[in-house]
DNA sequence: CCGGATGTTCACCT
DNA sequence: GAGGTGAACATCCG
């Protein structure tokens, strides 16, 4: 997925459909629907409904209507797909990602135009009144004193912290990886003991790493990328990168300089 | 053919 | 309670 970066490209896209009315929803996959909701509540609750606003939290896209909120998920595959154009046209592991029969739910609206969530692999979800109060701040807007709470008193290790939702929303194994490659970080330091100038710094990481990886077009565009492979060396110092599991995802870092 | 891959949730361990 | 692990989802790629 579609990690912040690209949940942000979707919502701007998604923006284009506040004030439109829904007129139909589709929902073929029940699998898809979250947290207690089924294909035929999307279809009751949804129908007839306008949409307010387009908003985004971590990696959660919200659609705000005069009935109830629409939360979307994009797993590691799913897109969004708004009036017939996906704004991100091909994902690294969906070459072919534009078979219909992957669209797993879309409302259609008044006088025409669709907002649809096209997910090869199934691993995203629409659900109904999702509770944001699960998500930590936006990685995108978080302060150093909120990072600093998110990360206190834990003995895991930081980067399995940056991956928690709840602590910090948004940052998926990618920006992970490229955020603490920035800091100096080691993945593996106990999260909540860093001094004032690591957090600072990774602080500073996160907004940079948001910020040039924005400007060139995603979470897939880190320094850390190219070299994301087995024997992979450090683009900083040249030091061959260790590749370990961290919080249950495959992380590269550099023994060197992350520390 | 096999292993992994921008993710989340849950059951089951320690 | 806190963390960790593995499974599940389904497709593509090396």
């Amino acid at each position: 997925m579609p990690e912040l970066l690209e949940v942000e490209t979707y919502r701007r896209a998604a923006a284009a459909t506040v004030g439109r009315t829904v007129a139909a929803v589709h929902a073929p996959d029940g699998w898809f629907a979250k947290r207690g909701a089924t294909p035929e509540m999307l279809a009751a609750e949804l129908t007839g409904a306008r949409i307010t606003a387009a908003r985004r939290i971590g990696k959660l896209l919200v659609l705000d209507t005069d009935g109830p909120r629409v939360g979307l998920r994009f797993g590691m595959t799913g897109r969004i797909v708004v009036d017939g154009s996906a704004p991100i046209e091909a994902l690294i592991y969906s070459s072919n990602g534009d078979d219909p029969g992957w669209d797993r739910f879309g409302l259609q609206f008044d006088g025409g135009g669709a907002l649809v969530v096209r997910d090869p692999r199934r691993l995203g979800g629409v659900e109904l009144d999702p509770d944001e109060s699960r998500l930590g701040p936006d990685a995108a807007a978080v302060t150093v004193d909120q990072l600093r709470e998110g990360l206190a008193s834990s003995a895991a290790p930081l980067k399995a912290r940056l991956l928690d939702q709840s602590r910090l929303a948004g940052l998926g194994n990618l920006l992970a990886d490229e955020s603490l490659w920035r800091a100096g970080l080691s993945p593996l330091r106990p999260a909540g003991a860093l001094d004032p100038g690591e957090l600072a710094g990774l602080h500073a990481a996160i907004g940079a790493a948001l910020a040039v990886l924005g400007r060139r077009g995603g979470s897939h565009t880190g320094d850390l990328q190219p070299v994301r492979v087995r024997g992979g060396h450090c683009p900083r110092d040249g030091a061959e990168l260790r590749r370990d599991q961290v919080g249950g995802r495959t992380t590269y870092w550099c023994p060197r300089h992350q520390v």
